[in-house]
DNA sequence: GGGGGCGTTGACAATCCGTTGACAGCCGAG
DNA sequence: CTCGGCTGTCAACGGATTGTCAACGCCCCC
């Protein structure tokens, strides 16, 4: 989960546009926008936004051309369907060109904003790198458990903070590689907040307390001096 | 069955509900209509038709929500479950929603009515006293009756009111997970409003009153400090 | 029109977590 | 071996998050 999500916004139609712009950058999204459909495909395919809200009706090339140029690439995105009430039935069938979602003008920025979620975390899921189901993973007597953000060993569970949690996340996605505190800041911090390098040293600490069998001789969350840590999930170091 | 029979359709998208209600009441079906989930709600509840047929995308409120308001309200309506994706019919199925059957958008009108005389043969067969589902469960000390809407502890009964019984039965629904506060919004209120989210942290303290054994130390509506909360049914926490 | 229940919100208190500085122990280089 | 730097650990601070209360407005029922 690097940097902000990237959203390209496909609509002529300018008040529109800019009230969407405005409301997803003020959620924190990166956007991109374009005013009609060839604009539209270009900036997509050379970007490989993550969200492309796609509006149908566009002067020159329109939404379904686009959406099916898009698909045609193998494109990636998550695409939401942007359409005025009132178009035929069979447009609905957008979704057999490859649309994610399905949205009917007017609608709330709620409405859209909560579906661009659940969407982006379906997505998300899926990617490569960290399995789709990993809810759960084993280290060593503990489990820890993603989705419900804790930890469990010896039938005792245990709370994990977000930021713990997310650190761990990261350590895992990186497993067995030595990680710099710089790095880890960026990735899990990110890159707007500076805390010292130290912070990451105690959240590290925190961690060993929940998952080690004995967090003073850490077999799993692993000092390389000089450098970082590096995690390992079977378990290194001393101890048999 | 005495008269006709009374279906309702709730469909925001005009030229699908028109074509809906033409071939409904040419079938000789009494056809109510709504465009929106609010409107959809009030119908149903003030009408009690003998089906309902649900589009998932609604403006403001949407299926899903309006489905749960409904099987709250005991409605015995059969209910079958429009929507242009496939994916989620597990969900729609489960406990949270309880529809009768889903068909996926772009269906054929033969199909549509098939299913519908279908459900109406079993409904009228099956007697209309309660169905063997989930409508008590055990949360530690406490009994939650989602039909009587009250929970049962030591004895003593206590009302739900609406607001209380969507969220307990959310989180019933995604027990073990750590739930967003936005995310809670979205699912149990809809995405049309959209009060503060401290508006379910005020809920979630009505809650823990009712079914925690103490209060100010849960152990089956937990905190996940900086995402939101966790429901678990067999309790954590440390209390013995 | 008058309650009463419910949902919502703002305000304040209580709590938790993240962060930091300090110090001690450890490591590796020379 | 000795020193300098790096890391482990603690306690404490400050800010953010959450718990809780009381009040307001809404809607429904009487």
């Amino acid at each position: 989960m690097s940097g902000a999500t990237r959203v390209l916004v496909v609509e002529d139609e300018e008040p529109i546009r800019m009230a969407l712009v405005d409301a997803l950058v003020h959620e924190g999204y990166q956007v991109l926008e374009a005013a009609d459909g060839d604009r539209g495909l270009e900036l997509a395919l050379r970007d490989a936004p993550d969200i492309v809200l796609l509006d149908l009706m566009l002067p020159g090339r329109d939404g379904f051309s686009v959406l099916r140029a898009l698909r045609q690439d193998r494109l990636q995105s998550v695409v939401i369907v942007l359409s005025a009430r009132g178009e035929e039935w069979d447009r609905v069938q957008g979704f057999e060109y490859g649309a994610d979602d399905y949205v009917v003008k007017p609608f709330s920025m709620r409405e859209l904003l909560g579906r661009m979620r659940a969407l982006l975390r379906r997505a998300e899921g899926s990617a490569p790198g960290l399995e789709g189901d990993a809810r759960r993973v084993r280290i060593g007597a503990a489990t820890v458990d993603f989705a419900a953000y804790c930890v469990e060993r010896n039938g005792a569970r245990e709370g994990l903070s977000r930021r713990e949690m997310e650190l761990l996340r990261h350590f895992l996605a990186h497993e067995g590689e030595a990680l710099e505190r710089i790095d880890i800041l960026d990735a899990v911090w990110g890159r707007d907040e500076d805390p010292s390098t130290r912070t990451i040293d105690m959240h590290v600490l925190k961690l060993r307390r929940k998952i080690e069998p004995d967090p003073e001789r850490p077999r799993f969350l692993l000092t390389v001096h000089g450098k970082g840590y590096r995690f390992s999930r079977r378990g290194e170091g001393d101890a048999g």
